[in-house]
DNA sequence: GTTAAAACAGACCGATCGACCTGTTTGTTT
DNA sequence: AAACAAACAGGTCGATCGGTCTGTTTTAAC
């Protein structure tokens, strides 16, 4: 059922998708996935919290806390992104993002749970930072705005990607980026 | 119609937005809408072509083209995008953004249309950039990557401000963004 | 083996969706 | 003033929306 609906919601959108067209995608009835998911928002919560935050972790979070360096790990990240979508010949965008551009405005449940998403990947950003040797000079502060502006990029990137259907925005933002990781010294 | 149907869809989403919804908001009936409008579709064409487009004329385009300096002209054109916010008091997205992420995997003409404002976006940024001397030196694709960059980098900084509706993002990618240019001497 | 709760099936509800249709009014042309 | 088309009014269509209902099956505890 998540899988299905966090498919579906990354395809067409979470307005887009009805209930019966998530329902119709598994094997379950009505009147089963009304007992686990009471309203379409409980659906998209457990969406949230147990598909696109885990999907956040192994993509962005994880490989940036274990890269030797943040420049390597970001630069990774990208390349890992667009080979995936050289795969599906597609670009349907982060989950992350699709998500938040829809749903920030309208419900403010899915908004704290989607934003609380957002806090633990620039946290973890913030976090790699200060083990580099420049990082521990920083403020609290430019460490908190050099993650921002990373994730800020690749949000960009990839929103550009998806309206154009074409991955050369994130290739040309992995570039960008890690120029800056470098001029910041920060590599 | 136009001005009540490109307020509510930036308030609510494309999809979240009835016709009803819209028609309400003006003194127009049903059938008056329908008449100049047959689809909702079409509605969506006419608020992208006659009001987000020229949106971001008015807000980037013809701020860079004027400007002193593109680093000058990107500096301003977020600041008075924070004003506006900060009068607001609410984030609400760039218009463009805001449509290009829910449509442009559902519908193809809207796509295209949205997708010839990004065109437009960047191509106004790629010949600003040429007109500097540090421009003039760099290859197409060298001045093409760095548009789509600053693009991808408001984009992805103007996602992140409506998902945790604070101007910080914007704030952060500004002098961030200022700095990337003066050390690719585009300032 | 009995029982109670959890899980599931599937018909069904009112509401609302986008779109349509028949008239009527308004404006323009001759 | 007559004729015609564009513009508008407002009721209504079938489809689909999210959500609910009753009843059956499965599971697990004692």
């Amino acid at each position: 059922m998540l899988d299905a609906a966090s498919m579906l919601f990354q395809a067409h959108g979470y307005h887009a998708t009805g209930m019966r067209e998530v329902i119709a995608a598994t094997r379950l009835s009505p009147g089963a996935v009304h007992h686990h998911f009471p309203t379409k928002e409980s659906l998209a919560i457990a969406v949230i919290t147990d598909r696109v935050a885990p999907a956040v972790r192994e993509s962005w979070i994880e490989p940036v806390r274990h890269a030797a360096s943040l420049r390597q790990g970001v630069t990774r990240v990208f390349t890992e992104i667009i080979r995936g979508i050289d795969d599906r010949g597609q670009v349907s965008g982060c989950p992350l993002n699709n998500l938040a551009m829809e749903l920030s405005l309208t419900n403010v449940r899915l908004r704290d749970a989607l934003r609380s998403i957002f806090r633990e990947w620039q946290d973890a950003l913030e976090q790699r930072i200060s083990e580099t040797p420049r990082g521990k000079q920083m403020t609290k502060n430019q460490r908190s705005a050099a993650a921002a502006f990373i994730v800020a990029s690749y949000s960009g990137a990839m929103n550009l990607a998806k309206a154009t259907q074409e991955p050369t925005p994130l290739k040309v933002t992995r570039r960008a980026l890690a120029h800056w990781l470098t001029e910041q010294r920060l590599s």
